[in-house]
DNA sequence: GTCTATACATCGATAGAC
DNA sequence: GTCTATCGATGTATAGAC
């Protein structure tokens, strides 16, 4: 069962380790080639150019991401559970494909100058369109706030969850699914304790508004 | 009035946009004597290898976070106005060193395997514990809530704050203080509108807590 | 499809004249 | 303190044998 496309997948799998590891400008082809187990110029006869292999590292990544979005929205009803769905595939994205994540997050900015990853931006661009709709969305149906920015509220959580590669390790105690509806609680509900929010002793009883997931026991 | 160190201040000043723009293992040193004015063999009177000349970068750039988050801390009774005087104190670094906050939010991972930049990861620690610090006590003194990692409040909310550097533009309309209010609007009240928080008609009157600034016009 | 061998450019860094 | 000139190492990529 070793079809032909083997070859090239293993290179884009190895090669993309070492990009989130130790940065796109700083690994040499002769690295990858070690890593794969073959010799530099072997890898020449897969890929054209370094280049086409970062691209084909990112533009794989992509594609999973708008095929796992496209079912998240669906996924939920009203703005606060599509939030909540986004947050946690975000999450299973980063934990399924941590390499290209860290790629993305560490060095968009600078591969998004080069027009040979024009491809990449387009993509990001479909995927900022998907949080901005339903962000939207909840601000018009009074879900969500309507004094202040949807775009900042958007980029705020981007950021936050995307890079959570950076420290989360999934395999632990905290679960990926835990660590969303953490994320998604203190985007919705805030922070602040109930007594500190309210001024008052009213009972608020929605501080995890969208997970069915309980956290095993307060700490403290 | 022009003393000796200029020399070497320009030199870091025209790497870190360089640094920033490009990445620091993408930019050679002909492209920064370029930038200064000088050819490359001249960098070496003045640094002893390019790391040097990183690692002036970034020093400078951690002392005055440093400097910077003392004064904030101590600008704040409650931990709710330390939280905002933090977010507002990163965002104003943020806003005056832009490139070395950009080096360090995108390259601190790389940097920090190398042990020439030890450094650098001791005054990151230290920065984190005067988070840790204030965002604990809030949560002792039951400001914060206790059904959530502090650990996770903090992560969260210090990488959407340092990533905002990658897209806020501060001369523009949105200025840094507005920004810093919304930010920590959304993290300590959450970004659920009033009726949907509490299920009832109830009167929050509490979405921005710790802020004198008062958003201009509610938009929609 | 991988190897050997190497072309060619560019890198960080150095030596010594001025 | 900057320049000229260049070293040695290393980078991507190629050509042709196997």
């Amino acid at each position: 069962m070793i079809e032909p496309q083997d070859r090239r997948e293993l290179i884009v799998s190895c090669a993309a380790e070492l990009f989130a590891r130790r940065s796109v400008a700083a690994t040499t082809v002769r690295e990858i080639a070690d890593a794969v187990g073959v010799l530099s110029g072997s890898l020449y006869h897969h890929f054209e150019s370094k280049d086409a292999i970062v691209e084909a590292v990112l533009s794989g990544y992509l594609e999973l991401i708008r095929a796992q979005y496209r079912q998240a929205i669906s996924s939920g009803k009203t703005p606060a559970e599509r939030v909540h769905a986004l947050v946690l595939a975000s999450l299973k994205i980063a934990e399924d494909q941590p390499y290209p994540t860290l790629i993305y997050q560490n060095e968009i900015h600078y591969l998004s100058e080069s027009p040979q990853f024009a491809a990449v931006q387009k993509a990001a661009e479909e995927v900022q369109n998907t949080w901005l709709k339903v962000i939207e969305a909840g601000v018009r149906d009074g879900s969500f706030r309507k004094d202040l920015p949807a775009r900042t509220f958007y980029r705020l959580i981007r950021d936050a969850v995307w890079l959570s590669v950076r420290w989360h390790r999934p395999g632990g105690k905290y679960s990926t699914e835990q660590l969303a509806d953490d994320v998604t609680s203190i985007f919705l509900s805030g922070y602040l304790s109930a007594s500190t929010e309210a001024r008052t002793a009213k009972a608020p009883a929605s501080k995890a508004p969208v997970s069915k997931t309980a956290r095993a026991a307060a700490k403290g």
